[in-house]
DNA sequence: CCAGCTTCCTAAAGCTATTAGGTGAATGCC
DNA sequence: GGCATTCACCTAATAGCTTTAGGAAGCTGG
């Protein structure tokens, strides 16, 4: 018997990447047992079930993606740093597809709490310190961020764009003048 | 043999009830076959795959929504508009979640073009008539509009904002009012 | 070196989707 | 009114995914 060396970190990797490959809600502990070329009730030594696979998948996505973000945003402010943040999200999402889905499955409070999506909502709020905001119209903001960058890289990804000629690319930068023209408009209110 | 009564429409109809009850994706031909207290199969003569269904469901939802929209906007202009229709949107979602979640299913172009979908994109542009805005920023801002919406309902649907104190009923006025105000600044550009 | 834990296996049960082929009730035609 | 056809539903069977139970082989520490 040879040994094919699982983990559930190994596992939950190439779950990431099956979920790139085929879509995160194709993404089965089947498909996962035959890569490693194992049966696969061999899988559930590492993990509990097919749900914990896919929590683990979104945690793992919800960190990496944090990471990206967490890069781009170091060492800018302002409208720099509204763009960082919003690119590295379309990026990601564009390289990971089914990571980036994984990344919006729904977890329990708890499990979300622990999650590396605090940083998420931590960064967002860090953006806005560029532009002299006080709650409650911090959380405003941050929230309609927070829905644009989802919504549109959502809908971008769905194809929802496509049936127009007009270049996403255009409507990004259009999008993402206009907010921090918005941002710089409510500061001073 | 006591015969059900079963039609595409009425399948698509209970498929549609089944997904607000427990999630669009949970939504399977075995369990509407339970409920119309059928076999299986049996709903193989009427629709032609799991599928097909999911899509019956998906069209079914954009028409149902898009018809609210219509009601909603019918008479209105401006910033009345705009809020009615964003109204509209979020209001379906709370109330029908699963037939919403049906509503982004990802469809194939030709049915995209055909669906209810088309008339989706037209009342955003309708909104946009107040504005005086003219292309390419009308689809800029169509763009804009949609991924916002699209962005708000479907994070706080996903409970996305309910770590935070601040009311979510709040947040959805400012983010109106700015959209507002944004849109009046990009028109005079 | 061997006891015990871990990793992987076989086996089996319960779901879901889908297809093939049959039966009885309703419908339409002469 | 009898008969053929169609239609709505059925039984049966295949195939894939998930999950549990129990067993055997490999690895590790004393």
């Amino acid at each position: 018997m040879v040994r094919a060396g699982l983990t559930p970190e190994r596992l939950t990797r190439a779950g990431a990447e099956l979920a790139d490959e085929v879509g995160f809600d194709q993404v089965t502990v089947s498909e996962l047992a035959r890569r490693f070329d194992v049966k696969v009730a061999s899988l559930y030594s590492h993990v509990n079930s097919s749900q914990e696979l896919k929590t683990r998948i979104a945690l793992f996505a919800l960190e990496e993606l944090a990471d990206r973000v967490a890069a781009a945003l170091a060492g800018r402010a302002g409208k720099d740093a509204l763009a960082a943040f919003a690119d590295a999200y379309r990026d990601y999402a564009r390289e990971h597809p089914g990571r980036y889905a994984a990344a919006r499955l729904r977890l329990d409070p708890e499990t979300a709490a622990a999650s590396a999506g605090v940083r998420h909502s931590q960064m967002t709020r860090a953006i806005l310190r560029g532009y002299d905001m006080t709650e409650p119209d911090q959380t405003h903001a941050v929230r309609m961020l927070g829905s644009v960058f989802h919504g549109y890289v959502s809908l971008e990804m769905a194809g929802g764009f496509s049936h127009t000629p007009v270049d996403t690319q255009e409507s990004w930068t259009w999008i993402l003048d206009s907010l921090d023209a918005l941002l710089r408009n409510r500061a001073t209110s």
